[in-house]
DNA sequence: AGAGAATACAGTGTATACACTTAAATGCAA
DNA sequence: TTGCATTTAAGTGTATACACTGTATTCTCT
């Protein structure tokens, strides 16, 4: 998503779309639960028509879906759907492993491992963000816009569901220790070992993971969360 | 004046990303050409309201660039980003190989088969677009919609440039025996073989690629085509 | 004629208003 | 009370209208 669909009025910064995606991505937007378009407007003060360019552009993005009846959804993944992106998160990141090892600089190298100690004592929620920040530079540094942007997508639709494994399956403590290896590794120029980190990154996470999709996979109750995401998009916008 | 007066109808609304989509894929509008929002909504016979939902879902999907200005342009890809998709198709097609063979039954080789030898003798705008829906059909295939979604992405992408490669660079006959060699890998549930075909039909694709990259690349004259994009959208829709 | 200022234009962003669809709520009859 | 028809509400799709921006074009003055 290098495309900023930012609007011609520079004033009016918070792009919608990127507060959307956000919103879902750390799970403030629950799985399953509608999306009104009204609402969403009200919330960020604005009319139905960026809000419906937003949603639209998400959609594209796979991470809001159009019903039959025409009302969006954040997009609910099935337990095998679930599988598939993590299995190819973890084909992508290997595949930009010899990119990374190739042009990380040792400046590179450093500003990430300061990341990864900075992250060390971070409880869930914070030490999440920090994940994602991680390997979005991880994968910067492998210059491939292209790769890195389908890589990006897949991390986001399966952040909320992972963001659960770190706070209920305990997966943080183990994916934090293998990320210092991944460090050691960059240092190192072993590109077959960040490969393989990276691939058992994901193969762990994918394990633990098959168990919480499937709880989440459920039908979500509509009611319970009727008008929620217009609350949580001014609790979002108000921090 | 036409018959339909079903506006807010869901049958009509995909319709608009859709045919941008596909004369996109298809070479009509070229890279680089501006959308003028204004000339899409008339050829179409819409406002431009719907038609910026559109532009934001093929921006999303990286198809369509909006520059600084706020003016949308169909995204025109750099040599060094052309050679990128072609790898990342190349990873993706030959990960999806084993499930493909796994999963394809009797019937769906035969209907492939029949798909391949059809196509065996028609000429260059006629042959890309089975191709296209050949390989799509084998993704399909592979059960993994994700995986799928995203090599059909990378397949739109970078179709324009294929097409000339087979127009331009006489790859058509070579492309189409190592489709007939694809089959009979799957006929003989040889996945290896069958990934094997399919690296190296994004390899020969992408060297003989790069060359004519290099040259489209090159800024669009904007003058010239400042209109085309209504023309061609209107035939298109005629037809 | 040429340089600079004022104007017209082309294009975008978005708020408002209205048509349509579906589902829930309401009311009435049995 | 239950079943059904009718009305109401909620939500979406889109056309129109207006405000803003940058650019080209024209006009004026020297």
């Amino acid at each position: 998503m290098e495309v900023s669909i930012d609007s011609g009025r520079a004033g009016q910064r918070p792009a919608i779309a990127e507060v959307l995606r956000e919103s879902i991505r750390q799970g403030m937007l629950a799985p399953g639960q509608p999306l009104i378009q009204a609402s969403i407007a009200e919330a960020m003060g604005v009319s139905r028509i960026p809000v419906r360019e937003a949603l639209h552009a998400l959609a594209a993005e796979g991470l809001v879906t159009f019903g039959e009846d025409g009302g969006a959804r954040v997009t609910a993944l099935a337990p095998e759907e679930v599988d598939e992106l993590w299995t190819l998160r973890a084909l992508l990141e290997s595949h930009m492993a010899p990119a990374i090892v190739r042009t990380a600089t040792p400046a590179d190298v450093a500003a990430l491992r300061e990341l990864v100690v900075a992250m060390d004592d971070l409880e869930a929620t914070a030490w999440s963000d920090r994940n994602f920040t991680f390997h979005q530079e991880l994968h910067r540094l492998a210059e491939m816009p292209h790769v890195a942007d389908a890589t990006g997508r897949v991390l986001t639709m399966i952040e909320p569901y992972s963001r659960v494994a770190v706070t209920v399956l305990q997966e943080q403590s183990e994916a934090q220790a293998e990320h210092h290896q991944m460090i050691e590794a960059l240092a190192a120029d072993d590109s077959d070992e960040l490969a393989r980190l990276l691939l058992h990154h994901s193969h762990r996470a994918r394990m633990a993971l098959l168990a919480y999709a499937a709880e989440t996979a459920k039908p979500v109750d509509p009611q319970a969360v009727a008008t929620a995401a217009a609350r949580s998009l001014a609790d979002h916008l108000g921090a």
